[in-house]
RNA sequence: GGCCAGGUAGCUCAGUUGGUAGAGCAGCGGACUGAAAAUCCGCGUGUCGGCGGUUCGAUUCCGUCCCUGGCCA
């Protein structure tokens, strides 16, 4: 059935889910079974040099299934979700090219939302100005800026400190708040997505517990005093969960076991965060929920990836 | 065995000159348009170690017992 084939691929299918729950694994098998070609969507995976820590595919495994999104960027790069948005699409087309159909796989809710959903047209900002005016911002205090940006934004005054810096950072450069820019500059999405939303539930903890260990066993703390001594400590790909923790433990200012206690609390939390965005920012009726350690988790996968986009949309939930 | 210091939220501790208690961390919920593994916001009933006594009222004062740590035997 050609037709039906063809529709099933008009939509990217799409892996995601909290750190841990088993994504890379479920997508590893999907891959073999479908000659498929795996694209990351994890903004931490895209640094070089950062791969115990951040569960990096194995070289083995990229070397079993062709992968994307992985070593894209340097550490001291600042990355963004529409710099992956835009390099997605090109990795996707490679995939189709090449006759892998594309699976994108990650934790990273927002680079996706900005493939399905993408951001706003951002006009041409003056680098130097805008420079300038980071270093202006990024001395302030959060309240200031708060303050501030209830000014200029006050639809964006209550978000967090990022937000804050580019709310005003977009008002002051371009005379326009972000949030008109929202509303009065959205672009066409180009890429459907359908997602299976990967969550092992009360499993994760443990799971969590047991990466941990595992990630020290397999010499992560090597790794990181290697980037230490490679890398100034404010590089961007530092603020990988853990990361920090790691570093003081090989700087000797804690314990083994405080750095491994440090990292699990760390990692639990940064996947509550994942939890929670995948509930709500999600088009729900494009979602399937899979636990990946459900006996038949395998074979609804598979049913997953062969659905039509119509039909996916009545697929089974867990 | 004796003396001293403690026993209060999951953890570390504060406090109540007697009117049943609150911080940090953890945890839970939420936000999220070019830093997103980031950045923020909200949420605190717990036999105040047990049992007696004094008191209108005890987590607080007294007695006793139990537990933990230290010192002395």
């Amino acid at each position: 059935m050609r037709s039906s084939a063809d529709s099933a691929d008009a939509e990217v299918r799409i892996l995601c889910g909290p750190t841990a729950a088993g994504k890379s694994a479920l997508a590893m098998a999907l891959a073999g079974r479908f000659g498929a070609m795996i694209v990351s969507a994890d903004s931490r995976q895209i640094y070089r040099g950062f791969d115990l820590g951040t569960a990096k595919p194995t070289p083995a495994e990229r070397a079993r299934v062709p992968h994307r999104g992985i070593d894209v960027a340097d550490p001291t790069d600042r990355y963004s979700a529409a710099a992956w948005a835009h390099d997605a699409e090109r990795w996707l087309a490679e995939g189709a090219a090449a006759g892998c159909p594309p699976v994108i796989v990650g934790g990273t809710g927002f680079y996706i939302r900005a493939l399905t959903t993408p951001l706003f047209e951002e006009p041409a900002l003056d680098l130097e100005r805008r420079r300038a005016l980071e270093r202006e911002l990024g001395a302030m205090p959060t309240p200031a800026l708060r303050r501030w940006c209830e000014r200029l934004d006050p639809a964006r005054a209550e978000l967090g400190r990022a937000q804050l810096l580019r709310a005003l950072e977009v008002a002051l450069l371009t005379g326009v708040p972000l949030s008109r820019w929202h509303a009065h500059a959205a672009r066409a999405a180009r890429v459907a997505g359908r997602f299976l939303l990967i969550d092992s539930g009360p499993a994760l903890h443990a799971a969590i517990v047991a990466r941990v260990h595992a990630m020290f066993n397999a010499g992560w703390p090597e790794e990181v005093a290697e980037l230490a001594r490679q890398l100034p400590d404010d590089a961007p790909a530092w603020n990988a969960t853990g990361y920090a923790a790691v570093r003081e433990y090989v700087r000797g200012r804690c314990s083994r076991a405080d750095a491994i206690e440090e990292v699990v609390i760390r990692t639990r939390q940064y996947a509550k965060r994942q939890r929670t965005w995948f509930r709500h920012q999600l088009p729900l009726e494009r979602v399937v929920l899979l636990d990946p350690t459900a006996a038949d988790a395998t074979r609804r996968a598979a049913a997953w990836w062969n659905a039509t986009p119509t039909s996916a949309s009545h697929g089974p939930w867990a």
